[in-house]
RNA sequence: GGAGAGGUGGCAGAGUGGUCGAAUGUACCUGACUCGAAAUCAGGCGUAGGUGCGAGCCUACCGUGGGUUCGAAUCCCACCCUCUCCGCCA
């Protein structure tokens, strides 16, 4: 959520940040609503004032046992005007907060314009794609050769957009997520946690995906309200310090968690039908740090790092890009995508996205701490994949495979398949 | 699922209709004492919003949402959550 101090004070910085991630933002809309609020606000304080003054003559009167009626009937007058008043105003404060709260966050300053994808800008790449001396086969063909990628049982236990993983393709997407935690809570000092799956509105709305995303989610019924499916642990994992006042010397915290991940990909139909790239639920080992707003942008640079060092480890090319405005996630400020090559697709397909939010999750969630001066600040958020282990596979089986339909096991990963070093076709 | 208890400031914990935004303790900040620290003493110390150049003044907030009342932390209703016991269960 923005400050809504800078919507009033600096509402053409605002207008001109939002139109450059091409967010329809209307400042006369907003502009109008406030000057309502205030007018309302003002007339209604007034109101309240009157008749606390004349309640407390009367308690006063009355505690002297003389006689209180005339001022009773004067307060009395102001009832009816008082009470429409707190319901208009009610009304219109919550009327501008679902404005506010659907405003995306502002781009930082280094983040390049562009309005799609194709602004987006190559950071840096890593690694050198190999050349293959025999036809590559894709994911699904590498996999189900191997015997353990079967889409099709999954289409008839649920449906589209679903995988069954068996054997040591199972073992193998197992050890891939094993690695990925050990790294990352041994090597980059992340605390591991295990979280909910299934979490309250409040907590999607910390985040962000609601009130906008709603139809991106899977829900389930819980008396009057619902659950909701985690679409990404960055939802429980950085709500865990929702409503918290933190001491100053708590941060950074940082967090890691493997869980699973169910979107609804409404709205995507078509594309990557084909194979575990696009699925309902997908693994995935999230990076969540909870920093001091003068650190989080080395942060960011350092969680990009982290991310990387994972395809590092398993050898796997793949270039860093910097997401344009137009590009970025509702609540993100910068945004680097980490894209892994894939020989089938002769292409770099994303791996992981790690983002810097700033205050933006900070002021939905109510996350503070007491800065140098004892005053309460927001704290800035930041989470990033590291990394997505279904497309983290996928990467694996078509980049190591080979010509007899085996699939080398990548170094960093033989001693969690317990020292397995290939994975042979079933005859 | 059943029975009971309870949700108040960073934390602990008083307050059951009227000068209560809320005693007290603790934590924290400032000052005194000290070479320094601890201890002690004095003062300060919630959040958000409105208004004013400013000192300030005003409003809201005691789990959440309604209601009663001139006036609600306090009474009523609904909901959420926590704890204890019972039942069930991986």
């Amino acid at each position: 959520m923005l400050d809504i101090q800078l919507l009033r004070n600096q509402i053409d910085v605002v207008t001109a940040a939002l139109g450059a991630r091409g967010a329809s933002f209307d400042p006369v809309v907003f502009q109008a609503l406030e000057g309502e609020r205030k007018n309302l606000q003002t007339r209604t304080q007034e109101l309240q004032a009157r008749r606390n003054a004349l309640s407390k003559q009367i308690g006063m009167l009355k505690g002297k046992g003389e006689d209180a009626s005339t001022v009773m009937a004067e307060v009395g007058g102001i009832g009816d005007e008082l009470r429409a008043n707190e319901q208009a105003l009610g009304v219109l404060l919550g009327r501008i907060d679902a404005f506010v709260a659907g405003l995306p966050n502002l781009p930082h300053e280094s983040v390049p314009a562009g309005r799609d994808e194709s602004g987006n800008v190559e950071i840096s790449r890593w690694g050198t794609p190999r050349e293959f001396d025999f036809e590559v086969s894709d994911h699904v063909d590498v996999g189900s050769a191997l015997g353990g990628l079967d889409f099709e049982t999954a289409v008839k236990i649920s449906g589209s957009r679903f995988a069954v993983m068996r054997g040591e393709i199972a073992r193998l997407h197992r050890a891939l997520a094993q690695l990925m935690l050990d790294v990352h809570t041994r090597e980059h000092g992340y605390t591991e946690v295990y979280v909910p799956y299934l979490v309250n509105a409040e907590s999607m709305f910390g985040t962000g995906q609601l009130p906008k995303f709603e139809a991106d989610l899977f829900s389930v019924p819980k008396d009057d309200g619902r659950f909701y499916l985690i679409p990404t642990a960055e939802v429980p994992v950085t709500n865990l310090v929702r409503g918290e006042l933190l001491s100053a010397d708590a941060l950074p915290l940082k967090f890691v968690s493997h869980t699973p991940c169910f979107r609804s990909e409404a709205g995507s139909y078509g594309r990557d039908t084909r194979g575990m790239i696009r699925q309902h639920q997908f693994d995935k080992v999230e990076l969540v740090r909870i920093e001091h707003p003068d650190n989080s942008w080395a942060a960011l640079e350092e969680l990009t790092g982290h991310a990387e060092m994972i395809l590092r480890r398993l050898d796997l090319p793949y270039r860093k890009i910097v997401l344009c405005a137009g590009d970025m996630g509702f609540s993100a400020a910068k945004t680097y995508d980490l894209e892994v090559w894939l020989p089938a697709q002769k292409t770099y397909r994303e791996i992981s996205s790690c983002s810097c939010f700033d205050a933006f999750q900070a002021r939905r969630m109510q996350t503070r701490f007491k800065n140098a001066q004892g005053k309460n600040e927001l704290v800035h958020t930041l989470n990033g994949s590291g990394l997505a282990v279904g497309r983290t596979l996928v990467a694996v089986l078509e980049n190591y495979q080979q010509g007899d339909g085996s699939v080398l096991v990548p170094k960093a990963l033989v001693p969690y398949m317990g020292g397995l070093e290939v994975l042979e076709p079933r005859g």
